[in-house]
DNA sequence: CACATATAGTTGTCTAAACAACTAATATAG
DNA sequence: CTATATTAGTTGTTTAGACAACTATATGTG
């Protein structure tokens, strides 16, 4: 039953590694200007180039409002740019800029550099192993959210 | 074209995942009119009672100004109170009032519930070590961050 | 005692997330 | 073709997090 420890809820235990990790990641990418957050958006949109807005959302586990104002930050430092769709006028198609693209060069070593510190804890294994439960627990619980994005199942 | 969905740091799967468990709670403690980070503090005032709020800083793995903030939300609602340090001037002695303690009664099984969801896809075993290694990894962390808490070691 | 330093808490600013409400364009049904 | 629903994206509001700067009290050293 109940142990001793003070029953913490293994979603905020979650939150709580989440926001230290980011927090690190923060601050190693500070000299770049750009937030984890912001950094995972270019990231996915330079690796793909030409997503649109809703692709992204999904991509980084965002809603479409999230979504739309980080875009603005990176539009604004000029490392991603958007045009309007052609087939589909209601869409904008997204691009890493060239100092994106270099954004993404020279931070993708520091955000190696955290996976790195997690990994002096934790072994391959359990890592994958980790990866593996997150993505099963993402699909079980999206599927009991009321208003999600619902892009698969 | 390399392996799809390979490069997502675990950073980023944890907070998406997060987000979600966190909506999950969100959504079913609605009726409340709590969100799950005030439940979080309020929960450490309840069972403890008579916290500092570094204390409850340090329990809840939050800052001092998020700290601060959460707890006016949990005053004005009533939920919580807090009387001046007799010892020490400087810091606030916190109790969670009637109100307060009824509200956890009624909230922890929705609490439950969502670990329940959680366990549907995840033995206990898998539960058990997947806490082990967020504990570890914020340890890990906490140690490289710059302007941490720095509580313990 | 006086001065420097550490600690508890607050406030301000920016970013991010959740939700509701909205616009515009597309798709579907009649 | 017209009415309705769906989809892409935006805006507003509230809560939360990270960081810097600040006040007030406490502690440590001369």
């Amino acid at each position: 039953m109940t142990q001793s420890a003070s029953h913490v809820p293994i979603g905020f235990a979650m939150g709580v590694t989440h926001r230290k990790l980011s927090a690190l990641f923060q601050q190693r990418l500070a000299a770049h200007g750009i937030t984890p957050e912001q950094w995972s958006a270019l990231n996915q949109i330079d690796q793909a180039q030409g997503l649109i807005q809703k692709d992204i959302a999904d991509r980084t586990g965002k809603d479409k409002p999230t979504t739309t104002r980080i875009l603005d930050l990176l539009e604004k430092k000029g490392l991603i740019y958007k045009k309007p769709g052609e087939r589909d006028r209601r869409c904008f198609v997204v691009y890493s800029t060239e100092l994106g693209q270099k954004t993404i060069r020279e931070t993708t070593p520091i955000e190696d550099s955290v996976t790195a510190d997690v990994k002096q804890c934790i072994s391959d294994e359990e890592y994958d192993m980790m990866m593996d439960m997150l993505m099963r627990i993402q699909r079980r619980i999206a599927g009991k959210l009321s208003s999600v994005v619902s892009e698969d199942d």
